[in-house]
DNA sequence: TTGTAGGCGTTATCAC
DNA sequence: GTGATAACGCCTACAA
């Protein structure tokens, strides 16, 4: 019979170290040592050990070892409450790639949303104050913060991906987005394109400036002006590319000088552009070239077959988490506060030279 | 000071109930009682209690709450190792929709993937017997089962989301897939069409099963025979759908007898399949009519718009989410094994009668 | 190499 | 209404 002063009525729980210890005729500090340090305890012993924990089915009680040795094995990724899922497979890609890796250290994955609301906030606080959680990638651009707690200052170690904090002191995983986009800018400048069509996600979003810098940069370098690109959108969270490229379509044929090229920052965005602007009679290449971001597989299957910028996650997310547990098991050690990962661009059938520079070949 | 005996070198942690205590001049039951239940305790002590609370920042240790209580307030969700995200956001959305009905209840979300190895099955079920999780939520057809335990026994509440494990005692939640294909199959019927292209996931899967007993079901009732109808694929999971309708692309082209119309099981099949076929010369809906299975927004933009059939996961997902905390809360209470959720099928242009029946009007 | 014992931070019971 | 106190299940410093 257990004893059961101050305690509240319970259904029976599994067998505990206690009961391995009997059944191996040893003492519980025995057992405990058996199971997370097998080198010191005599081989035989350990044999009974583990041979009695198997026969009763024993499983550790993680919250009371989370108690005693005052750490928890779960991380938290929080994810913006306004989730962009698009055909990008980007979050479940993230996701995967995450837990695979934390798996391998031992870390299970706990998923957080962060909405506008505090409440939520408190609830991501909770978790990072309550000790439930070991270290947070974040992949929201503000650090949790309602009456006086701060994700900040929860002494969590913490890891951005997809956009950079390195300002406010986040190491930051991210890809070279700016980049990526230049030399796919200054592709299309080489093809002979002189007029460009942009379609923003949220304006003043990292990636929008990063990208929409890309682009700027490759028409300086080729001494073009900035006024020959148009920009669309702004207003729209990336989550409804759908809707960014039905409005960028309208601008489109709203425009008396029209763009040969148009630069997407999101698939989504880009297919439903593309699929708006050929309803309206417009031949793709021919009449416009289109790049496009995230590198959905989906793409190979437009019609033309959709040039994007592919970025890596799997590799981020890897190396999400190598930062994490460096910054978990050597807290001494400041770790490197931007990582780049490259972008690769897959060039499709969506680009061509523009159609003017084909006709009349004397440029 | 504190005491240290037999612990080991900590880092600070942050303020404790006994501070708290402290601050407000009271005994830490009282403080225990206030946060949890500030019924049972005087009004202006409360107070007090709060402002000494939210002074500090106190945030109370949820695996210590965890270990007397007996209890966690965290839910793992089982996600198959070879997850199926492609266009359809299936994955995000049952996530999102999941997370959100959980954080309401006060519960969080954890992720544990269950791939084919022990390894993984161990560690689920060191979950589930660790105490670490108070219930779970399986998108997986198989239960982790390995060296004596099996999630079956571990006495966790567990849902079933899209499989429909009943069978095994497990309550599903469910859409109608069997009914909404053989509506969707009548329809093409009673357009005219008599000769079905299937393309299948992998075989005996679930989805299989009941999405090709709605084409059969369909022909038997026209009083048609099951010849009518050609299963393309069967050996790939429905995460390489691409590659499914691509191969069901060449197992079309070699028909001498050509269907009229396809039935994809997923968007991503139907997509690749749609952009091979007519690559091919073949146009859509005129030569062929196709309709496909997720609903991803994406196919309003495919040209032709696929017609696809909808499951709605943000339904399913608060479903699931009830039933659980039913089952956690009312054990007593047997929960209905079988929820069906309905789909919907969203007609677009990639379905029309037959070019045969057009031409020839006379049937 | 093994056993003893104290305590991690909280909550529930019991007594006042 | 409030306070003292004993667990929850495990781990580790220390003694043997």
């Amino acid at each position: 019979m257990r004893k059961n002063k101050g305690m509240p009525m319970e259904e029976q729980s599994g067998p505990l170290m206690a009961d391995v210890a009997r059944l191996a005729g040893v003492a519980i500090s025995t057992v405990s040592r058996a199971l997370a340090n097998p080198g010191r305890v005599n081989e035989k012993t350990r044999a009974r050990i583990d041979a009695a924990a198997k026969k009763l089915g024993y499983t550790p009680n993680a919250m009371a070892r989370g108690l005693r040795v005052g750490k928890s094995n779960t991380i938290m990724i929080i994810l913006p409450g306004s989730l962009y899922y698009g055909v990008s497979q980007v979050i479940p890609q993230v996701l995967q790639s995450i837990n695979k890796a934390l798996l391998q250290n031992g870390y299970n994955l706990m998923i957080a949303n962060l909405g506008r609301d505090a409440e939520s906030e408190r609830h991501i606080l909770d978790l990072a104050f309550g000790g439930t959680v070991r270290g947070a990638i974040i992949l929201s651009s503000k650090l949790p913060e309602v009456d006086g707690r701060s994700l900040a200052n929860a002494g969590l170690p913490t890891i951005s991906m997809l956009l950079d904090m390195s300002d406010a002191g986040v190491p930051s995983v991210v890809t070279n987005d700016r980049e990526a986009v230049r030399d796919a800018t200054a592709d299309l400048i080489h093809l002979g394109h002189r007029r460009f069509l942009y379609l923003a996600g949220p304006e003043n979003n990292y990636h929008d400036l990063e990208r929409f810098s890309g682009v700027v940069e490759a028409l300086q370098e080729a001494g073009l002006s900035e006024s020959a690109v148009v920009r669309s959108g702004g207003n729209l969270d990336y989550q409804h590319g759908f809707d960014i490229g039905l409005q960028a379509a309208s601008d489109f044929a709203a425009l008396a000088d029209k763009p040969t090229a148009a630069i997407a920052t999101s698939d989504d965005m880009a297919i439903s552009f593309m699929s708006r602007v050929q309803r309206m009679g417009l031949s793709i290449p021919g009449g416009l070239s289109i790049v496009s971001f995230d590198g959905s597989p989906v793409c190979a299957f437009c019609s033309p077959p959709l040039s994007t910028i592919e970025q890596p996650m799997e590799e981020m997310g890897q190396m999400a988490v190598a930062i994490l547990m460096a910054a978990i098991d050597r807290p001494e050690q400041k770790p490197e506060m931007r990582n780049v990962i490259r972008s690769r661009l897959i060039q499709r059938e969506s680009v061509a030279a523009p159609v003017w520079l084909l006709a009349n070949n004397f440029n």
